[in-house]
DNA sequence: GGACGGAATTGATCAAGATCAACACGCTCC
DNA sequence: GGAGCGTGTTGATCTTGATCAATTCCGTCC
């Protein structure tokens, strides 16, 4: 496990390649920075960290140090209970920054592990705090991430307080085939790093009830299911299901 | 309805009576800060603007302008569906801040009513963020707001996500009522200001759920019921059918 | 104070999804 | 390539909470 802080001077050339998706995607491109205020952030951003499917990035209770911005791979963080239920409260992807629960008591409140083999950069909370105060541009950046993230998680009450088990599944599957789409992947194909289980935890549903609705959908043409695999065969009908918000 | 910036001149002194609950008691005084800083909050949270019971604070869509510190009252926030469902997110009370939702879109993503008459701070969000870059601890309580809403989001998740009827029940007025108790109120009595079917809404049950769980409550001895008032009658019974966070 | 209407309670029935169970598939590791 | 286990599928049955329906309660407005 590296040691944080260890060697304060940083090669900036090395970082720029470590970061340039992270820091530049995530953090320093939406944001609209110029050149200097990106060296700036570069700067602060530590070099990646691997880790390998299956391990921890954090775990709840944790103290937080830094957020994470996924550079590669695929992540899920989840709730666990005292008697061993578990709730998974979120899928993580190239580009999206994880650890923000953390800020408010400066310990983690969910476990976040990796599903597949993941890159992240590491973002050093306390060094970000000043570099908001300074940047303008990030400041109101950083808050939006922020407020997505509140976003988000209404939406996920709205599917799990609202909608039945085909309603749920399709905007999971809708979900993130826009997700693969807008990182360069394909929108109709793509493999689920997360077993049934995992869906249906997220879901509020158990895996058989994925697995059913799974085949129900390819029964009707919706989509085609190899296991992991999934192709979108009839996009909008997959849409039609999926109820939108009001303006 | 006021016209906002119609007077940039504000009475310091009219400000501290009208907001001194929610700029000190949500804004400044958990943030630390001093006299001097408190004086440039409280020139920049707005008078109070009150509404009645019923009214919409804001409406799904429109332009954030401000986040909200609810002084007194009561209300609801929920997302609505293009088919009319709708989805309770939400209750706030005094003390509380709503509205930072909206910041990601600069466009509120849910309505927010008025449950009975209710005061709120308007604090103009584009002067806040100017402040919080000069201020680092108000800057550091409200990253620290902004997150505890994403573990409160997190929290209602896992009640919809893996709790029954019960479990839910009871967890809502635990918490209802621990949060009356840090505000001053009994922590074993109060009234319920929303419905039977926002209880629902919020809960993921219908209102006959809602219904029968209380009465099934009051015959086990836990709660008494009348109506929309409650009083817990064996506090460490109701803690019990509560299921505990993992440390 | 009485009438009205929304809110709450309670009962009967139904259905979606959970649970239990058996088996098939497909990786991974020898 | 085969053994073995984790993962996924499918079927049968059960349970929880939804739905439908009938009153009752209570607050509000004349």
């Amino acid at each position: 496990m590296p040691r944080r802080h260890s060697s304060r001077r940083i090669d900036l050339a090395q970082i720029k390649t470590a970061c340039s998706t992270c820091s530049l995607h995530e953090l320093c491109l939406p944001a609209g920075l110029d050149a200097r205020d990106m060296e700036r952030v570069d700067g602060v951003v530590k070099l990646r960290r691997r880790i390998k499917r299956g391990e921890y990035l954090y775990r709840t209770g944790t103290k937080l140090d830094a957020l994470f911005a996924v550079r590669s791979g695929f992540l899920k963080s989840c709730v666990v209970y005292e008697d061993g239920r578990e709730q998974v409260t979120g899928f993580h992807m190239m580009g999206e920054v994880v650890g923000l629960d953390a800020i408010s008591q400066e310990r983690h409140t969910c476990d976040t592990i990796a599903l597949e083999d993941s890159e992240l950069c590491e973002i050093p909370y306390a060094r970000l705090e000043d570099l908001t105060r300074d940047i303008p541009s990030l400041q109101r950046h950083f808050h939006r991430m922020m407020s997505r993230e509140i976003v988000r998680d209404q939406g996920v009450m709205l599917l799990l307080g609202s909608m039945r088990a085909e309603e749920r599944l399709a905007t999971f599957l809708t979900n993130l085939s826009q997700r693969f789409a807008s990182r360069g992947y394909s929108a109709q194909e793509f493999h689920l790093r997360m077993t049934r289980e995992e869906i249906g935890s997220y879901l509020g549903l158990t895996l058989e009830t994925v697995s059913r609705v799974f085949s129900r959908f390819q029964e009707d043409g919706l989509i085609e299911v190899h296991s992991k695999h999934i192709r979108i065969t009839d996009v909008a009908r997959l849409r039609g299901l999926v109820a939108q918000q009001a303006p």
